[in-house]
DNA sequence: GCAAAAGTGTTTGGTCTACACCCATGA
DNA sequence: TCATGGGTGTAGACCAAACACTTTTGC
């Protein structure tokens, strides 16, 4: 805990009551992970039972990402997650307590990380496809729009990624079957793949190699596979 | 002028001294237009000889589009340009003023409109590829790294969005020959094109229809085209 | 008549999609 | 032996790239 509680959220709560000339920074994050079979956002509920981004005030002095680490630490007890900076959300009534800005960032959890270090009693679990059922968090009309309008905006760059980087390596084991990788493209991409052409996909991008292992916890065993790259790689389409 | 002074210079200034817990959020521009058959920047030079974009402190109260306007305007004496979000730099020591956060955008002006509008008394216009000789502005290492950084990033945007929308009709006049459009292109994308084959590309996606009139300045006359749409729009590649 | 730019089709290779059957193993 | 999921190939449609000659006009 002590590592990231560099940020004390005391230090900054009086900025609200200052009367700046300058918007208020904040950073709001949308975790992703797989969990049973879904698509799942990582949210907060509010006072009002309204749903909300993990976020907080950006703090002078540290980098975006010691920023993000304590915001996403503090408020939901995970960390070391893939993430991407999303867009810079802005609007003048988008906060009553002032003007605030807002930098979205989404993150990418394997569910077994996710599920190890989360803090249940800070956060929920929802379903993607269930979100349209949910008051997510506006202040203007109280209507789902703002922070679901950045996760929507989080599941089309996820989308992109998948199908053209190596960025689901962020949401499986080491190493694993195609069947497993395809499941996860299928959840997030939300439509069947053809088994051939997927495997075939793979191969000519070279994102995906065999580990020589076999995987025999089914009934016919399976080829373990891992990712060529550790590191994100974009992957030319050519 | 008077209508986009709304936002002043000097109530913002003392932001500087106040030791705020929270990073100042900035709006920097990237501006390109195609002038003399090249793609150019449009900087400022800073009392050191550095090149900087153009770019101010964000107000509280004034949307994004309203700041975004503001300091176009106020910098560079240009308005209604096409323009949008590139990304969130962050950097400690970004400014040796303080924390500052800058929002990117980057803007798009039809020539003929920018040096109409432009104030060359604040500006210099940059051949993008002479961008390497010049100092751009660093405040750590006073060698060009990071506007040269979102320079360069606002490029490669640039380049994508070319190829999948119609966002080149924000260089040209309403109409045009094919010749000229693809000049254009081939500007920016800093490569010869094939005319057949970027003829049928832009007929398959629509991105373009005949005018049915004829432009006669040249020996043998080229029919005029038009976009077909007048707002940005994607063309799925399907 | 010549210089300058416009106009115009075809071929080829590659990539994407759709599609169905047999195999290895554990129970 | 049967149920489960693994493994494998081909044909057709579509798209992208390469490529060169003729036409219209002004001078």
């Amino acid at each position: 805990m002590a590592k990231n509680t560099l940020i004390s959220e005391n230090k900054q709560t009086d900025i609200w009551n200052q009367n700046l000339s300058i918007p208020i920074p904040t950073l709001d994050i949308v975790i992703f992970t797989v969990y049973r079979g879904e698509l799942c956002v990582v949210l907060l509920k509010n006072e009002n039972n309204e749903y909300t981004l993990p976020g907080w005030i950006i703090a002078a002095g540290y980098s975006l990402e010691q920023n993000f680490d304590n915001i996403l630490e503090r408020k939901t007890g995970i960390t070391g997650v893939y993430k991407e900076q999303l867009y810079t959300f802005w609007e003048v009534n988008r906060d009553k307590r002032g003007h605030t800005l807002s930098i979205a960032y989404y993150a990418l959890v394997w569910v077994d990380k996710f599920l190890s270090a989360v803090d249940f009693t800070k956060v929920e679990i929802v379903k993607y496809d269930n979100l349209g059922e949910k008051q997510i968090w506006n202040k203007v009309t109280k209507v789902g729009f703002d922070h679901a309008e950045i996760i929507s905006y989080a599941n089309q760059r996820l989308k992109w990624k998948l199908e053209y980087t190596n960025v689901a390596k962020d949401m499986l084991w080491k190493s694993f079957r195609l069947s497993q990788l395809q499941e996860v493209y299928e959840i997030v991409l939300w439509k069947k793949l053809d088994k051939r052409n997927f495997q075939k996909k793979l191969m000519k991008l070279g994102i995906v190699q065999e580990t020589g292992k076999l995987d025999k916890t089914t009934n016919r065993p399976a080829k373990l596979y891992e990712f060529v790259d550790e590191e994100l790689k974009v992957y030319e389409v050519l």
